[in-house]
DNA sequence: GACCAGGTGCCAG
DNA sequence: CTGGCACATGGT
């Protein structure tokens, strides 16, 4: 294993293990001191030694877009709500960024998500990547599989990889991808409505996964995917029933335009601390 | 050995 | 519109 030279990229309001760690990304392999990720099918070694943010020469620019360093953090925060409970995951989760992903490995990794735990969704995309991804040079991982690459499967090689269920779905959806039946580019001219919309109609996915790609793959921070957790917590927020929808509109109104970035801070920290919000 | 995990699709009322 | 159920798999 050879890390590459790196030098220090100046950032403010950046944690980078939280960044990884939150449930966005789930190919990120531990290298050295830090990291090494793969953004379509460039390799990026990153590290963070306290303030400091060291990435790999020559790939600043692919980084800074790629950590979304460009958000701005403090408006952000400015607009958390005041209860004790979101404070406590700003804290918490302080310089977590919500990143710009590919397209088409953010919806494939979420469409293998329904019932699983984040560290299951991980094996699952890795060992996608083992057998059905290209391999890169100078990486330790290999690329995302192609949505051709994947269409040609038998759905038995998927759910070979762990799918269970979800592998139908994927096939499904790798399948409308490649034949050009949905056009995940066209998707991000489109306001979010209609972008959302769009995606629902990739099999597999409905409004909670398609929020995801539209948070983490489409920059629209204000989408909220109403989970098993985030509906716990709204539910603990709201102090009354409802569904999901009711849910996802009452995150919209309370946390405005930045309610994705909320949502993604108490995701976090009621995962990590199996905490919610008391009445 | 229950119980749960970043749900979706389909069917009945 | 809402509620109920099947769907696979691994971790606690």
């Amino acid at each position: 294993m050879v890390i590459p030279p790196f030098s220090e990229l100046p950032t403010s309001e950046f944690d980078l293990p939280k960044t990884l760690a939150s449930g966005q990304i789930f190919h990120a392999m531990p290298m050295g001191a830090g990291w090494q990720v793969l953004i379509d099918r460039t390799p990026l070694y990153v590290a963070q030694e306290g303030s400091r943010f060291l990435v790999e020469e020559g790939k600043a620019q692919l980084a800074e877009n790629y950590f979304a360093l460009d958000h701005p953090l403090p408006d952000i925060y400015a607009a958390f709500p005041s209860d004790a409970f979101s404070q406590a995951a700003l804290m918490a989760c302080r310089g977590l960024r919500v990143m710009r992903q590919p397209r088409w490995e953010c919806l494939g990794t979420f469409i293998t998500s329904p019932m699983k735990q984040v560290a299951h969704i991980r094996q699952i995309s890795l060992t996608l990547r083992e057998r059905y991804g290209a391999p890169v040079d100078g990486s330790l991982i290999n690329a995302y599989p192609t949505p051709a690459a994947m269409a040609g499967l038998e759905e038995s090689k998927l759910r070979d990889c762990q799918l269970g269920f979800r592998a139908k779905s994927l096939l499904k959806a790798a399948r409308v991808v490649a034949d050009g039946s949905i056009d995940l580019e066209a998707i991000a001219q489109l306001p979010t409505e209609e972008a959302r919309k769009a995606l629902c109609a990739v099999p597999g996915v409905g409004r909670k996964v398609a929020n995801c790609v539209l948070l983490f793959a489409y920059e629209r921070l204000d989408a909220v995917p109403v989970d098993v957790w985030i509906g716990r917590i709204l539910l603990a927020m709201r102090r009354r029933k409802g569904s999901n929808l009711d849910l996802e509109k009452f995150s919209k109104r309370r946390f405005g335009l930045y309610a994705g970035y909320v949502q993604q801070y108490l995701f976090h920290h009621a995962r990590t601390t199996k905490t919610l919000p008391t009445p």
